[in-house]
DNA sequence: AGCCATTTAGTTGTGCACAACTGAATTGTG
DNA sequence: CACAATTCAGTTGTGCACAACTAAATGGCT
């Protein structure tokens, strides 16, 4: 690849960091709302994010969790861990295939639900957007990951 | 705030899902492929935009790079230490404010700059935008930031 | 049945993010 | 000048992300 002629080479290392950066700030600003948000809530961001999840789905093995959040395993074991010793979850082995590990909701962690309604509307609150707006950047960070996802894996396996 | 009528609470926890997490997830898209681009520099995704930073601004304190990078010193400082270590950096006592350390890159990390050239390119390249519309995805980002930090920052001082 | 590749959780090690704190230097104020 | 408040870098502790690995269970294949 060689670099495009009128554009100097200081301008792409600029512009790149306003992407990529500015993604990162703004994940990391929503990070720090939510901390605040939750706190009383007694949940980290991630473990919100699978509370929802068992929210919306009941139980789920591991596997299926981690489908529903990109997450693996390495993070995902540690997770819920705590969360089982904070009381919000149950984790047992599947009877039916020993390898795989059933999260549900314990009764306190399905009671947590009423308590974390109110998250979601001071978020959209603090955000300034209206729905429609925020479905519209929605939809465009899922195409962007769907695009870096494939050039991550277009990249590791042998240069395409 | 009280629940807006027409809406079940199920929607909203579902909505908010979308947004934090799809932010979150294109996010750490983005640090996937880094990693594979980056790994033949030997530096991180974070690191790698510590250098984006010296290499545009030249030497810096600590403080000046954590304003750039909304990093504070408990981030930047084992990650600073890491870069020295590999050679990469300097960082030497300010003499007129012993408080201060400035951070410089030393000749192999300026050198590495235009082995850096290339990532962005390739980047920009995954992402199958073009520059401008990048640019407005990063203005809309920049926005959301700013409007979740204040937001933060009124939750964590007594609720206003 | 016997064996092997795959699947599934979990563990280990590295690095980042952030809160809370420490300690030293500087600045502001009486 | 003296002393309190602030600033700055660093440390400690917790939790997350991810790669690389382990161990056990499963399913396919001969």
């Amino acid at each position: 690849m060689s670099t495009t002629p009128g554009t100097p080479t200081t301008d792409w290392l600029r512009l790149d960091q306003q992407i990529c950066f500015s993604l990162n700030a703004a994940s990391r600003a929503f990070g720090g709302l939510y901390r605040v948000l939750l706190k009383d809530l007694g949940l980290t961001y991630p473990q919100y994010l699978v509370m929802l999840v068992l929210w919306e789905h009941g139980d789920l093995p591991v596997k299926k969790l981690g489908e529903h959040l990109r997450l693996d395993s390495g993070t995902l074991s540690p997770l819920l861990k705590r969360l089982e010793a904070a009381g919000l979850v149950r984790r047992e082995r599947s009877a039916r295939d020993e390898r795989s590990v059933e999260v549900g909701l314990t009764e306190e962690g399905a009671a947590l639900r009423e308590r974390a309604v109110q998250v979601p509307l001071r978020i959209a609150a603090a955000t300034g957007y209206e729905v429609e707006e925020i479905g519209r950047l929605r939809t465009q960070l899922d195409e962007l990951t769907e695009a870096l996802d494939a050039a991550a894996a277009a990249e590791s396996a042998g240069r395409p």
